[in-house]
DNA sequence: TATTGTTATACTCTATAACTATA
DNA sequence: TATAGTTATAGAGTATAACAATA
């Protein structure tokens, strides 16, 4: 990619990048009030509507199955998942939310919305529509 | 903040949340690819320009001093930044870029506009600034 | 043999608390 | 007294390597 300064899309990339901070540190403030790491965070999201394996949550965020081991241990310890064995893999364990986790993930949603509306208050409805069109154009773009 | 469905706000904080982790990973990534952690890069893309105290760059990066002083601890053995003596005041010191972080800051700022030329390139020119300008009114909005 | 998950180990990141030197 | 920075300590997060159980 040129350096040019005149190319729309320098600007883009800088944009996004100081957007993607300030979200993520958004989200971090977020967990962090309720003592909870980003990742913690994120696996508890993931988990809200299904249950995955150690593996597939390894996949999903980008960890080795060591690190999503601690992980499910840290979390399991703090009552918001569950380690359930699976019935079609005895190697295999089923990591589900608990009561307290779905608690957790809906008190979280709506305190993640509060939290960035400080960001898309700047915007109108209509704004606010072309803005979305235009990140979803982005992301299916690509993976994700 | 409301969850109805057609709200429009709600599927951006979506949005938002969905490029701040694919922004963050990419980023991730290539910092790892040049053996450095995310808070590493953040902390030679804000040397790139000036010299920061200890205390300035933990307030830019939202840490605790004890934090940065292991960081360029970790930073200055790696050869990318040190430490010099602040004239106008002994308790302090005054971390600066080193030669080979200027050459990191660099070759990693063309890599970053690579990385997420994979999102990038999804948008026309215009679109790309349409959306780097609803980007930057809503960072404007707020602090950072 | 290959896969799933765990454990042991090591390093980075981070914060809190206590400290030194300087202001 | 207050501030700048460091150190000691502790816990979370992460990866690699080695392992046990199961497929």
């Amino acid at each position: 990619m040129s350096t040019s300064r005149d190319d729309p899309r320098l600007g883009l990339v800088e944009a996004l990048g100081a957007v993607a901070f300030a979200v993520m540190g958004a989200l971090t403030k977020l967990a962090a009030e309720r003592d909870l790491s980003l990742t913690q965070l994120r696996m508890v999201g993931l988990l809200r509507d299904r249950q995955l394996t150690i593996s597939e949550l390894a996949l999903a965020l980008g960890l080795d199955r060591s690190s999503v081991s601690g992980l499910v241990d840290r979390t399991e310890k703090r009552g918001l998942v569950r380690r359930e064995p699976n019935p079609a893999d005895a190697r295999s364990v089923h990591v589900t939310l608990s009561t307290s986790g779905h608690e957790a993930f809906a008190a979280g949603a709506s305190e993640m919305a509060a939290m960035l509306s400080s960001l898309t208050d700047a915007l109108s409805p209509a704004e606010a529509a072309r803005l979305t069109t235009l990140l979803e154009r982005m992301l299916d773009h690509r993976g994700l």
